[in-house]
RNA sequence: GGGCGCAUAGCUCAGUUGGUUAGAGCGCGUCCCUGAUAAGGACGAGGUCCCAGGUUCGAGUCCUGGUGCGCCCA
């Protein structure tokens, strides 16, 4: 006996029963220990900062990370699986910031950066306990307890380890970065956070003259132009920049002889009118290249190779003069330009971004606020030009609500420019999901690879291990804690900030201390393949067997992330990709298309969408949809419903279905002989089907081509296979035929619950459970993944079966045309086609489609002519090719054919076509035959199958449809008394003479159908009158 | 501004190497059926395949240029 099946299913319920069983036995882990001495298949779980609670971005994320793990351990490999957490970086810093109330670097240094340390510490495992909450309810099997932790010394050891690598190899360098700078905070801040609060602002917009050393150029009172909305970089000015390709003209002022020298196509802006300025001469930028010019102040007069025009195609005719002042600590352009031309930059801001002495006149004054000043300076020196106000957006401090600025950040880098032939080439042994994320967005993106800035100016992190003389003059990089010990004598066990700044030591007689930088978090995740295993210290045995990883599934945000930094270390460290198959993901969007926003609250909370329909639904929701190829999905709580009616409610339907007739029968699972029947045949072969289109589509980490097949087959298995075999199951005796059905349905959704395992976890280890067997495994994830090897695959059935679900298409269509109900018997339909490979099994096919449509014959045939007509086209596919431009003359005479002619044609006669003199020989092949129903004939026709309908009703076939609306009647009648579908009934009834008389004639037919033992006649009986196809009755049931 | 992607029925999406009637599910309307089913079936309405050019005998599909949306970068 199985478990009583109900048909109504909480699946919400269900699933939490199944995670207390995998929990109480202990499956997830007995699934590893299972294959512990097979194959491994290497997975690496990108660590998510825990700074929130998990989103749908990590729901659908983990699911693909679930299935293709639990497939793979399906398939006999060991899949081990840790979580990873993200604990370092700026997320959890402002929260610590948020909470110890501190505004800014300055204010964290006062505080104590061991303060501040220990409270991220503190509130990083916050939401832990949340994430594993959620994550374990949508049925991820992940291991949490042997979870690795950025912040776990072992972690951040073997980071100095990989640091120590590229230190070695010389990839690391220490330059300037250009970021946004919070003088407020006195802190540079990330291109992210700038990016959060534009502001509408005016800024004053200046124009001004340099003049140019060479006279012979333009004469001698020539000047460049050049505009600026930060007049307070103007001091420390260092170079001009011209487009190579731009035009510039040197005009004469006709009311003072200046000559001014500018892009032609911002003349007009400045010179509205033509007749005010002579035109001189006309140079392409390239020309200018190291033309020397006057500083504007002389407060770096001497700077080297400073003051002239360099040339750079990132100059614009946009807006100002086609010439753009360079200050190269407070640009980015100007910062690799120069940098280019071998000139240093000048940075004469302190650290609140006021001048220092370097520029005497305005020393101590904040830099937007010497804008002023610097423009009566330049005004007086007769070097302004013109002067306007501009009003832009503009980025400013969130926390502070002052503007900030870009300046020179000293940073450490890791060299990366020139790998980006071979990250290319390791690139290409990738299998990327969908292929074009790889060769084209990030294969792009390495292309033109720039170096990695590594270093934050931060507190919360792992610390770039580099110890600094106090001249500045020599480093020591450390590779291990041991080293550090070795160097310093002190033994340290805990890598943060606040302990390592305090290892001060002597060496050579010089004091070498920590450099105060922290690393770039994503250094640590990118990392993670080594030091999540603490390598080199530990597991460098076997090492090789866990790098690269077979599988990573990541959002499509993380090109420029993860998948960067993976591959970027990867190829310095081991010259291999990090990941030999990725899934991509989209966004998951609401269902209004926009961004998930907690603040407008436009989407479901997750934990209520899953404790509603479950997590199967949710997770197959997601898989069936494009977002697992990287394609955004608008999140719609309605589709995860559709999807729990579509597939989950069915499956279990067939599954319930099974089980009431089974324990009815006292059916057990035995072991059995190859059932003959058709249906049995048909829907083994479907099932196998099913299996070889799952298994290939998973092996290519195609998962929503993986998911497609199943709708197809629970379709096929519900609405065909169990529908036309229900009778089968009643049937009263044990026959042959009632076992086989049985074995057959049995073994289907035993298999089917292993196929859909690593999709829908839940429900078929719910199924698996009742229908096992004790010699099989406890758990549907302990079994193998079906494999028949060809077994029951069966094309022609398949085929033929097609054709039958299509002649029962047409027939219903038929009845529906000519207001036949089905309950309504009819003599026959006629099926006419061409294609007999139904012959083989043409018995067993025509009681298919007598029982489905209630037919009483079916005639085949291969004569269509009486039924339907035919006309023809050309095949355009195979004729195409062949004819070229003159199939057109061809589809003319094709379109001419009768019937007659079409028929003669089929039956071997080619047709001869005139091509401009060229006869033209065509054959059945050549043509697409279409079959048109003759007119007053009940016909319909699909493809090459043409059917006819019988539609004449006698008085027999309406007397025994009259029997067939009592049954269904008495049917209903049970349904709403609440009987069991097994019980036995006596029946009572009047009605007219017609329903007398169809009583009597089908009175055994009847009662089997109704499993009544007793069916009186009772003219005085007392009940609702009811209809029967016009003619009266009344009935009462009673429980035997 | 650059790279990449997406755009097909009211909604969610299929659509093979280009082949002549562009499909499915849901939703909607009408009818039917129900002894597993919160179901199932039939029929119907609903499309400028984002726009404009081009290649071709033939374009939803290939090419060019736009438009809109998204991601990444600047």
């Amino acid at each position: 006996m199985f478990d009583p099946v109900s048909n109504k299913i909480d699946f919400p319920r269900n699933e939490e029963e199944m995670l207390a069983f995998w929990d109480a036995r202990s499956i997830f882990r007995k699934s590893l220990d299972q294959r512990a001495d097979a194959e491994e298949f290497v997975f690496y779980d990108g660590p998510p900062f825990a700074t929130g609670l998990p989103h749908y971005g990590h729901l659908l994320a983990g699911t693909i990370k679930d299935i293709v793990p639990r497939y793979q351990t399906m398939r006999g490999k060991y899949v081990e699986r840790r979580f990873g957490w993200d604990c370092h970086g700026l997320p959890i810093e402002a929260l610590a910031q948020d909470d110890l109330g501190l505004a800014g670097t300055t204010a964290i240094v006062e505080a104590g950066v061991d303060v501040f340390n220990e409270k991220c510490r503190s509130m990083v495992q916050t939401y832990v306990n949340e994430w594993r909450k959620t994550v374990t309810r949508m049925g991820r099997w992940v291991d949490f307890d042997n979870d690795y932790k950025t912040m776990d010394t072992d972690f951040m050891e073997s980071i100095w380890w990989v640091f120590q690598q590229l230190w070695d190899k010389g990839r690391i360098y220490k330059a300037h970065r250009i970021m946004p700078y919070s003088w407020k905070l006195t802190t540079p801040l990330s291109n992210f956070e700038a990016n959060r609060n534009y502001k509408d602002v005016q800024d004053p917009a200046i124009t001004c003259r340099f003049k140019l050393k060479d006279e012979s150029l333009f004469g001698p009172n020539a000047h460049f132009l050049a505009w600026t909305t930060t007049p307070w970089t103007l001091p420390s000015n260092l170079a001009l920049c011209v487009g190579p390709e731009i035009d510039y003209v040197a005009v004469q002022d006709l009311s003072d002889d200046t000559v001014y020298v500018m892009a032609e196509a911002r003349l007009a802006s400045y010179f509205p009118k033509e007749d005010s300025y002579a035109r001189l001469k006309t140079v392409k930028g390239a020309e200018l290249a190291g033309q020397g010019y006057e500083p504007l102040f002389d407060y770096f007069a001497d700077h080297e190779n400073s003051f002239r025009v360099l040339v750079d195609d990132f100059v614009s005719t946009g807006d100002g003069t086609g010439i753009v002042h360079m200050a190269p600590a407070y640009g980015e352009d100007d910062y690799r330009i120069c940098r280019d031309a071998d000139i240093e930059l000048v940075d004469p801001l302190d650290a609140e971004a006021c001048f220092t002495a370097k520029v005497p006149e305005f020393a101590g004054q904040l830099c937007k606020d010497a804008d002023k000043g610097i423009i009566r300076a330049l005004k007086d020196a007769g070097k302004l030009v013109h002067q306007s106000t501009i009003q832009h957006s503009y980025p400013f401090c969130e926390r502070t609500d002052t503007p900030l600025i870009y300046r020179a950040i000293e940073a450490w880098y890791v060299k990366v420019d020139d790998l980006r032939d071979k990250m290319q080439a390791l690139n290409n042994q990738v299998h990327w999901t969908p292929e074009y994320v790889g060769s084209k967005r990030f294969g792009n993106w390495l292309a033109d690879a720039n170096d990695w800035n590594i270093s934050r100016n931060r507190f919360w992190g792992s610390c770039i291990p580099v110890w600094v003389s106090e001249d500045g003059e020599d480093s020591i990089c450390m590779g291990s804690i041991e080293e550090l010990e070795k160097y310093s004598g002190v033994k340290v066990d805990d890598l943060h900030k606040h302990i390592l700044d305090k290892v001060v030591f002597e060496k050579d007689g010089k004091t070498y201390r920590r450099t105060p930088e922290v690393l770039d978090c994503w250094f640590e995740s990118g990392a993670m393949p080594y030091a999540q295993q603490h390598f080199p210290f530990e597991n460098a045995e076997g090492f090789e067997n866990r790098y690269p990883a077979d599988f990573i599934a990541e959002g499509l945000d993380q090109t420029r992330g993860w998948f960067y930094t993976l591959m970027v270390l990867g190829t310095i460290l081991f010259e291999k990709p990090a990941f030999k198959n990725v899934v991509v993901n989209g966004l998951v969007l609401a269902e209004d298309g926009q961004k998930m926003s907690k603040r407008l609250k436009n989407y479901p909370d997750p934990i209520e969408v899953i404790d509603k329909y479950g997590a199967d639904a949710v997770r197959l929701y997601m898989i069936y949809s494009p977002v697992v190829r990287a394609e955004n999905l608008a999140f719609a709580e309605d589709g995860v419903k559709q999807i729990m009616r579509d597939l989950l409610i069915p499956m279990w339907n067939a599954y319930s279905f099974f089980v009431t007739y089974a324990n009815t029968d006292g059916w057990e699972p035995r072991k059995a002989a190859r059932s003959e029947n058709l249906l049995d045949r048909w829907i083994l072969s479907s099932l196998e089907k099913l299996s070889e289109d799952v298994t290939a589509a998973m092996d290519d980490y195609d998962l929503q081509s993986a998911v497609r097949p199943f709708v197809r087959f629970i379709e096929d298995l519900t609405n065909w296979y169990i529908r036309r075999s229900r009778r089968r199951f009643w049937k009263s005796e044990d026959d042959d035929d009632k076992l086989q059905a049985y074995d057959t349905l049995y073994n289907v959704l035993l298999t089917l619950s292993k196929i859909g395992a690593p999709f829908v976890p839940f429900i078929t280890e719910s199924i698996y459970r009742n229908l096992r067997t004790e010699e099989m495994p406890e758990s549907v994830h302990l079994c193998d993944f079906p494999h028949f090897a060809g077994k029951h695959r069966d094309p022609d059935l398949d085929k033929q079966m097609a054709v039958v679900q299509t002649v029962v298409q047409l027939g219903r269509s038929l009845r529906s045309e000519y207001d036949l109900k089905v309950r309504m018997p009819l003599k026959g339909i006629h099926v006419a086609t061409r294609d007999m490979s139904l012959k083989q099994n043409i018995d067993e096919l025509k009681h298919l489609v007598m029982e489905e449509l209630n037919v009483k014959e079916v005639w085949f045939g291969e004569d269509e002519t009486a039924l339907a007509t035919y006309s023809a086209k050309p095949n355009f596919k195979t004729l195409g090719p062949k004819l070229g431009k003159k199939i057109k003359l061809c589809a003319a005479s094709v379109a001419k054919l009768d019937t007659d002619e079409i028929t003669a044609i089929l039956g071997g006669d080619t047709h001869t076509v005139d091509l401009d003199g060229e006869a033209f020989e065509m054959s059945a092949d050549d043509l697409l035959i279409s079959r048109n129903p003759r007119e007053g004939l009940a016909v319909a026709s699909e493809g090459q199958i043409v059917v006819a309908l019988e539609t004449a009703l006698t008085p027999e076939l309406e007397q025994e449809g009259l029997a067939r609306e009592l049954v269904s009647r008495l049917q209903n009648l049970r349904k709403s008394q609440g009987l069991e579908v097994s019980d036995r009934i006596q029946v009572r009834f009047r009605g007219s003479e017609a329903v007398q008389a169809a009583v009597s004639e089908h009175r055994e037919f009847i009662m089997t159908e109704i499993l009544a033992l007793g069916f009186e006649f009772d003219a005085t009986l007392e009940a609702e009158t009811v209809e029967l196809n016009g003619e009266e009755a009344a009935f009462v049931i009673a429980k035997n």
